[in-house]
DNA sequence: CTGTTAGCGCATTCAG
DNA sequence: CTGAATGCGCTAACAG
């Protein structure tokens, strides 16, 4: 509504409309003119500009298809809001009080920091100092805190859930080993489907393996290795790449999904549809996820000494074509 | 070797060694003092910044995790040369004269452009404003214009050989629908090996395909949809991910890889390790793509006014699973 | 060789 | 309500 026109300009001007408009702009293209955001950054103290932490090497988020689509809901979230985004990036994920000075050095207004692991400082650290910070898919206890993270308990419950209503009794829960948060919240929602359907805690296993390499294959396959009539039918993987690799494991000694072994992801990114047969999977909500996270921190960033605030949102189950009944024995 | 330490600083201080590093820090700690990157950006007219070009919305390349790996080795590379990384992002790549003001507004000295489509006019609109700036598995005739791409063609003829080698005489190539340049000059290392082999032209069939929903599957169909002696036995993917769908879609009409048919990739990305069986493929070398990627683009930025130059770099076969003999008839 | 000063290009303030 | 001055925090060029 209050946008202004050329024609309130014109008009304070003092002169016709197409004047002001012509002679402005052949003076600003016959300079070359274009604002300096780095000049007006100075001035305001404010660059309108989020930055995303991430760790430079191997172990880069940004390897993830699921890093990718979250990341593009922030993307998006942030375009909306004339945010800028940038990429900080520490030198290892623990040495926090040395990337401190980098991560306030006013290039950017705040930053928005991915799952990181339960015992990082750099969270602390960030807190402490009082950096504009939002965890994204990663929940903490301290006060200062703000996130935004997923339903895992009930997500997870959900799938859980799914599986057992095509009359799976043998179920295993598949994780990567690593120290973020949402594992042991999946994990309880996997056995308290278990638990609520009437089965004992026995019926479901849980398995942690690396991510080197094959060792998700090979965590797979020293699950399969019993009796038909022990093995697990149902396989709950925490992540859909977890769960493409999974099923190609499964593959190599010749169980067919879902014929022999049902399997759910998580996430539903890119990995999800590139599977044959398409993984079953909790969809996560990345637009309203990036649109939380940015709400958030902007609200971090307008006043810093305000208490952290949470957004926990739902996920979705979207059935594809790996889960089906339980084999007959 | 001539790192200032706090050994110099006292020396030149007059004061002992302790003292100054005890009086400086406690100062600087106690004032939490921290240089602002934004006021040197402004005075030196430098901010040590890469952008890095991006699109909003569902067809970010973000979302292919070719971009992940690749974007990775920029990310390396950037940071061992001191520099950082910021995202721009353009409204769309039709409207380049409308985003040309983002692009210099000097939050960042050059820009790093990834495979733009051919007809793109935001290059020349970039090389014309006299932006630095430097196109990533891209190329263009331009004189102004720098890029680093790999040998595409060298590198198809490869992946055919190789299919070739197998016994292979029905092959196809499988392309999604782009106007990215590497695209034709992959289709032409392909013909290439076929005629060099004594095959005729026909020997090879092209498939171009969309890339929405199961456009990929549903043109893997219309392709083996024949008789088993016309059914091409190879195929060859102009990306990880169009293998790994393909495979999909292979496995659903019950042929098997590699033993009805063989499939080759390119890119070695995280696509090709997770699909069962692993894709044989074309790897690029991401750290030195980034290397010189920075390289160029520090160049261009010391000049603006030089000439474009080139870094073509070869890529490497990787022969996994999903490539064998061809079927005997 | 050290300490001082004048911009960098904006936004915001203050007089007019 | 408009136009000129001041300052954002640093670097570079300068004089002492």
């Amino acid at each position: 509504m209050s946008v202004v026109s050329i024609r309130e300009v014109a008009a304070r001007a003092g002169v016709s409309r197409a004047t002001v408009s012509k002679r402005v702009r052949r003076a600003a293209q016959e300079l070359g003119y274009h604002p300096s955001a780095v000049a007006r950054g100075l001035a305001r103290k404010r660059m309108d500009t989020l930055g995303v932490v991430l760790t430079p090497g191997q172990s880069s988020p940004i390897d993830s298809p699921f890093f990718g689509v979250l990341f593009n809901g922030i993307l998006k979230a942030a375009a909306a809001r004339h945010q800028n985004v940038t990429l900080v990036v520490g030198e290892t994920w623990e040495s926090a009080d040395k990337s401190l000075p980098r991560f306030r050095d006013g290039r950017c207004d705040g930053l928005l920091i991915f799952y990181q692991p339960e015992g990082s400082d750099l969270i602390p650290a960030l807190l402490g100092a009082g950096v504009p910070t939002v965890l994204v898919n990663d929940r903490r206890d301290d006060p200062r805190a703000s996130w935004v993270d997923v339903e895992n308990f009930a997500s997870s419950r959900t799938a859980t859930e799914h599986l057992l209503s095509l009359g799976h009794t043998r179920l295993a829960f598949l994780a990567e080993y690593s120290a973020l948060t949402f594992v042991p919240a999946r994990q309880e929602g996997f056995f308290a489907a278990i638990e609520a359907a009437g089965l004992p805690r026995s019926a479901g296993r849980v398995v942690y393996t690396g991510f080197h390499g094959d060792e998700i294959g090979r965590s797979v396959d020293a699950l399969m290795d019993c009796p038909a009539a022990q093995r697990p039918t149902a396989l709950f993987c925490v992540a859909d790449g977890v769960a493409a690799q999974a099923i190609a494991a499964l593959a190599r000694r010749g169980l067919r999904v879902p014929h022999d072994v049902s399997v759910v992801g998580f996430n539903d990114d890119a990995a999800a549809t590139r599977v044959h047969p398409e993984l079953t999977t909790m969809r996560q909500p990345y637009d309203r996820i990036g649109a939380e996270a940015v709400s958030l921190l902007l609200e971090q960033i307008a006043d810093p000494t305000r208490r952290g605030r949470h957004a926990v949102l739902p996920t979705e189950l979207i059935v594809r074509g790996s889960t089906g009944p339980a084999p007959q024995d």
